[in-house]
DNA sequence: GAGTGGTCTAGACCACGAG
DNA sequence: TCGTGGTCTAGACCACTCA
């Protein structure tokens, strides 16, 4: 048994991948949808709905619906060695860095894993394709470690030009920990990479140590789920040359 | 504005939070509850769709829409060396295990690394806290590698016994790749976790390969968003006692 | 078989966007 | 202002669970 929303969502799929429905095109009103496919409003909208999650349709209140420009994943990894060749070489972006200094509030310090209180600078990364959000990333290192010079706008996406800096400046990072969760956006989230509330995203709270297991960067990582991977290989490639050589 | 369905979204949480609703009971049926609110059945399940999507509420078809106990997050971690010792200590949980041998079709084949037609035995978890689904996971080993004895009922979630397998039949896992994406759920994973398509998956597919590259042990894991999350340490600390000793 | 949730309808009205 | 999507209704019928 088949639900009729179901069945309307399939066949708009296939609109869409035969070429009917072009990229960024407007697709008839839910009314004419309705009407098309001898159903009710609300079974329409239940179908597209399911291509709104799907990513393949955005939905533009007292507009009309869209089809999707279909983009890659953009791929966030723990292998450090070639994540800069990664996501240089393999997705063009733009971004946007404004830093500050804060002291860390209660609920950040749980997620960054240093005392509440503690003097650090913020490095707050906006990255876009086009128009189009892809990350939201902000980026932690206590005042006491070093001082970076951040440029306004990066080549690196995800705040590894942080990294690059804290390892040119002497700062070695000898174990991260990535705490990897999928859930909805906070407000603020939603705003910054222009997604709805009901939008799945996956979050990402990266706390890098020294060897002294002293916290020397952090990073919350905000991606839009459809728009988004991450991969964690193991154990990293990096470390394995390392001992290989 | 507030949306009818959202008032009565917050006005059931408020009778969970204050135990109106009891942990485990099940609430109205939806037709009294329309009544009591004065909405339709439709706007009802609307709210009912809220709370299911935060984790309070579990729907049971013919049954009745129960409260959720508020569990912590099961946690997903690359650190082999203590992934048993985690699941078994923190969180007690019960199993279903069903093996069956199958030849992998062109959709698995590239989420599990190998050539379409291989053929694997397929270990399908599915993980309870009580009565609530907790994860789905879908271990693969290829036929060529070894055979195990998985029992029916585990003591170790996610799979993690088919790893501890192999390793007492002398398959060395050399490097593993987890790719984590935050999705909506399909029909399938829906049905097995018991949540809506609406609802946020966590979704982890590993591949494991020995010395030569070799594909020896793969899984698919989907983890409702709000009861889940995983954990990376770079470098895992297996290796790096590893380095030490 | 009684009671539950799941799907669908036909129509109403509201909120938003663009001309 | 007009066309669009967003919300809601009242009621129908189907699918599932359980006594």
């Amino acid at each position: 048994m088949t639900a009729r929303h179901d069945e309307i969502a399939s066949a708009l799929r296939e609109r869409v991948a035969s070429g009917a429905y072009k990229t960024g095109s407007k697709l008839p009103s839910e009314a004419q949808l309705a009407r098309q496919f001898g159903a009710s409003h609300m079974t329409v909208r239940a179908a597209l709905g399911i291509l709104q999650n799907a990513g393949l349709v955005e939905k533009r209140h007292g507009s009309g619906n869209y089809v999707r420009r279909p983009y890659e994943r953009l791929t966030y990894s723990n292998d450090r060695a070639t994540t800069d060749g990664h996501a240089a070489a393999e997705i063009a972006l733009d971004f946007e860095v404004v830093s500050r200094r804060i002291f860390v509030k209660s609920d950040l310090s749980a997620r960054l894993h240093v005392p509440a209180g503690t003097p650090m600078t913020e490095y707050r990364y906006q990255s876009y394709r086009g128009t189009s959000p892809q990350a939201f990333v902000r980026v932690y290192v206590p005042c006491d470690v070093t001082d970076l010079d951040i440029p306004y706008s990066s080549r690196l996406p995800l705040g590894d030009e942080v990294r690059q800096q804290l390892a040119d400046s002497g700062v070695v990072i000898a174990r991260s920990v990535d705490l990897v969760i999928a859930r909805h956006p906070d407000a603020e989230e939603a705003s910054a990479l222009r997604i709805n509330t009901q939008a799945v995203l996956l979050s990402i709270d990266r706390v890098s140590m020294d060897e002294t297991g002293r916290v020397v960067e952090a990073a919350l990582i905000a991606l839009p789920g459809h728009l988004a991977r991450a991969e964690f290989t193991t154990p990293a490639p990096e470390h394995a040359m390392e001992a290989a050589g």
